[in-house]
DNA sequence: ATCTCCGTGCTATAATGACT
DNA sequence: AGTCATTATAGCACGGAGAT
């Protein structure tokens, strides 16, 4: 699918907004009908969409414009620029700002969090609810239970990877949001993990006895889980 | 031989304006 | 108001040219 024309179509689609595939054709010295062709294509792959404007006599005229996917094909330096961002309040505020940093970040998404899953009663919901959050958030999450009756939270991307490298604080938030969300009812360990060279990050849920209410609060933001069994160097970013 | 890209020729669709 | 012609564009089927 990524032959010259169809990368020319949206560039043309990029740099100048939605067209007709008559407009397209000219531009790319095609036919329209070639066009129409490229488009019901890229159509299919979600990264073009069509919109009809009625433009006086004839049939309304059909613009062609790229969707959200077919934005993401061009490169942004968001990921750059968080690593920046991340070095620069580091050096500026020491490492006690960047930890004051984080922690905002993680009442604010903790708060969040708490509020989506306030309807969820049984620890099932609550991880089934906590599944959908990260994959609104593009982590890819599914989640599953085991014969143990733990559960397993799966991460299959990771979308602050950048960040996540440049300032590990960033995981072991995500870790201690998980465990405080999810309550006293749960453990939870990181099992695998993506900045330890595993291809996702997983996490398993442990169902806490009722009655024990120990506190983990302290435990939770202390570090990277111990029990790790992420697999072994795979230095490979994307 | 097969595949991809593109063009030709035709039909379908939709809005407008003229005519009855 | 209803009908028809005109205008403009989309969509489909098919085939040719060139690359692999």
């Amino acid at each position: 699918m990524a032959d010259r024309t169809t990368d020319r179509l949206l560039h043309a689609l990029k740099a100048a907004g939605p067209q007709t595939a008559g407009t397209l054709a000219g531009r790319l010295g095609v036919t329209a009908v070639a066009v129409r062709q490229h488009l019901d294509g890229l159509a299919a792959h979600g990264l073009v969409a069509h919109e009809d404007r009625r433009e006086g006599v004839g049939r309304p005229r059909r613009y062609w414009g790229l969707t959200a996917a077919g934005h993401a094909r061009f490169p942004d330096n968001h990921a750059g620029l968080t690593v920046e961002l991340l070095e620069a309040i580091s050096g500026v505020f020491g490492a006690g700002g960047l930890e004051r940093l984080i922690a905002h970040r993680e009442a604010a998404t903790l708060a969040g969090y708490r509020r989506r899953l306030a309807a969820a009663t049984t620890l099932a919901g609550k991880v089934r609810m906590l599944a959908r959050l990260r994959t609104e958030e593009g982590y890819m999450a599914e989640w599953r239970r085991d014969a143990d009756g733990s559960f397993m939270l799966i991460e299959n991307h990771c979308p602050i990877c950048a960040a996540a490298r440049a300032c590990q604080g960033l995981c072991r938030s995500e870790l201690g949001i998980f465990a405080a969300v999810l309550g006293a009812a749960a453990s939870v360990t990181r099992v695998e993990h993506v900045l330890a060279g595993a291809r996702r990050c997983a996490y398993r849920i442990e169902p806490v006895a009722t009655g024990i209410d120990r506190s983990r609060r302290g435990r939770k933001l202390r570090g990277p889980a111990r029990a790790s069994r992420s697999m072994p160097a795979m230095p490979r970013l994307r």
